[in-house]
DNA sequence: ACCTGAACACCGTTCAAGT
DNA sequence: ACCTGAACACCGTTCAAGT
């Protein structure tokens, strides 16, 4: 019944065309449905009706494959376009540019975060925002190097926690809790005193305050700044 | 030539006996000598010169393989046994130790910041050590609560950062520059102007200023404290 | 109880064709 | 130029044996 009818050679015209394009988003898709474990080449090859070789012409491999579905993810990423205002609220837009990235792609952000390309050449724009906020508040350019190098590190270790569900939502967390309470109370003294005192929004606004750490001691470090 | 006299049944008695532990040892060894890529049950069945689905009888499969690998490593962890000091100084401490782990073990690091078991359980001591640090100093709970989510996403981050090259050493480094100044100034200025201005032990110094930059967001943020 | 061996349903990729 | 198809050298894992 299903047209299973692939031919050799050429491909019909139209929409039938496989492009290198068509590849990379196909294959995007399939990891936002799917995830890494379960791409393969024979696999994306079934989904785009083809043989699994035809792939090979519009791209060299699996590697260069991913490489290119995150190239594409980070082509959405949005980056605030105007640097006014606070520093630390352009810090924050685009932090919150990052997040909601890694958010909107879970499945991939394990390549984003590792992928030694990425920081070559796909994350340059996020650093040079960064940056640019950094210098329009006058920090020094040694405290905004650090500074930069410690905000990649902290979205990039929270996408990674948030997306292997290390930061799991309101049931899960209770049920952590509880068992914080039953068994772990005297291993861990330290950990559930904090789990005690700490109230559910603050499990929620987790980001936002982690992040304003990180602004608050970017700029005691920075002296002669507002 | 090669003593490759595997017979059916039972194993000889004595150092050929396969026990969960050799199997865990080899596979850490292996992971550390030649990366997660390179890792199948059948190579790691080679290398303990046995047939693989003996490896089945110890480990239910190489998901379960590759959590007590890392199980492993993570006993490795030498977190500071005594909490006395600034707790700048203990939160320090703790963080040399589990940056010095990954990179002990740098093929390690991807799975030790992605596999979900390792947040629920093996880093509990971790987030132990650290919260007890910051009560020690009387920090506010909730302060305590992000300020550990923080460094725990700042650990990893930087982590998986320096594993996977991203942390380049000096030459590469170099290099890196060159390209700026010659390809990237018009594009990147923000980028350009902080690298033109940052010295070489800057680039060295890196983990500690960004853990630096942590520990003063923790310091301001936690009012009635030294 | 612990290991073997064949078998199943997959992989990524090379290479020689087809149109 | 672009796609196919067979083939190669692998995978993880199940299942039925062996001792």
């Amino acid at each position: 019944m299903t047209a299973k009818s692939r031919k050799p050679g050429r491909p019909r015209t139209g929409e039938g065309a496989l492009t290198r394009e068509r590849v990379l988003r196909t294959a995007l898709a399939f990891l936002d449905r799917e995830g890494g474990e379960s791409l393969s080449m024979r696999r994306l090859a079934a989904e785009l009706n083809v043989d699994p070789m035809a792939i090979y012409h519009h791209v060299s491999g699996k590697d260069a494959l991913i490489a290119g579905v995150v190239e594409l993810m980070f082509a959405e990423l949005r980056l605030p376009d105007t640097a006014t205002g606070f520093w630390q609220d352009q810090i924050r837009s685009i932090a919150h540019a990052y997040r909601a990235l890694a958010a909107a792609h879970p499945n991939l952000v394990i390549y984003m975060a590792t992928n030694p390309e990425v920081d070559t050449a796909l994350s340059r724009p996020v650093n040079e925002a960064l940056y640019a906020a950094l210098l329009s508040a006058n920090i020094p350019p040694r405290t905004a190097f650090h500074a930069v190098n410690l905000l990649v590190d902290f979205l990039n270790g929270y996408a990674l926690g948030e997306s292997t569900g290390q930061l799991a939502d309101g049931s899960e967390r209770e049920g952590r809790r509880l068992l914080l309470e039953e068994e772990l109370g005297t291993q861990f003294p330290a950990t559930q005193e904090i789990m005690r005192q700490v109230a559910v929004q603050d499990l929620r606004a987790n980001f936002d305050a982690e992040l304003d750490l990180v602004l608050a001691g970017i700029q005691v470090q920075s002296p002669g700044t507002a």
